[in-house]
DNA sequence: AACTTTCGTTAGCCGTCGCTTACTGTGGCG
DNA sequence: CGCCACAGTAAGCGACGGCTAACGAAAGTT
């Protein structure tokens, strides 16, 4: 069973509402605003603490030595590029990463890797003494 | 046949200085300065230019509205990160995008794709109601 | 109601980024 | 050699990004 199959199936026994309501949370990725995010050291950091396990902005501020005032502006960025997700539970705040926008970030780097493979297969068929 | 088999091959028909020669033209790729440079607009559209095609220099700058010596630094910002590679033909400056970079960019996502894909498979086997 | 916990927001500082304008470098050609 | 086409480099400017410190806001707790 592959990794795609997996996620298929978990769509598959969710209901149509609840797939409409994980859709409808989701503030839509922005690539632009996405890339710009990950492109931070610390907000990359972020988000592999919570791409496995859902956490409280406190908690993930106690990972790094910047104030929680940083981690929270970190937070708010990701937030608006659509790469979190934000519940809330009394007065916390827990986040988690957002597996569609990764899927997204995913496949652009995906195409973009297609692209120039093609390109080298294609020199490799033509003239395998010019491959690079 | 697969996209990875293709590239096995490709490799496997080089010979092996060839692919010595490869390796070690290449400016090991810095995921940090990766990520940084694909995270200006201007710059994603050169890589998708030469992701697929080598070009000159001149001919990438005629793809913007901005000055070539704009484009320069961002091919220079390209060729720090290890995203691209370049090959001098007389004056001209050849560049294509870097398939094993774009591969360890993809690989970096990859990853953290299937990190959050666990957590949200799991949730669902462990309970289907729950699953956001 | 007063206080605590948890967290976001604002203002302002300083470093970095991308751009233009000028200049420099290099290879081919008469 | 002198010149031209093709590029990178340097200086300097405006804008943006991440940080801290101080403040604001909401949900529990006593």
């Amino acid at each position: 069973m592959t990794l795609t199959q997996v996620v298929a199936y978990a769509y598959a026994v969710t209901t149509e509402n609840e797939q409409l309501d994980r859709t409808d949370v989701m503030g839509e990725m922005d690539l632009d605003a996405a890339l710009r995010a990950i492109a931070e050291p610390r907000r990359r950091e972020i988000l592999t603490l919570i791409a496995a396990t859902e956490l409280p902005a406190g908690k993930i501020a106690e990972h790094f030595e910047v104030t929680r005032s940083a981690v929270s502006q970190h937070l708010h960025v990701l937030k608006d590029a659509g790469m979190i997700t934000e519940r809330r539970d009394g007065t916390r705040r827990l986040y988690r990463a957002s597996e569609a926008a990764l899927g997204e970030l995913r496949m652009f780097l995906e195409e973009l890797w297609h692209d120039s493979v093609d390109r080298f297969a294609r020199e490799v068929v033509e003239d395998p003494k010019e491959a690079p």
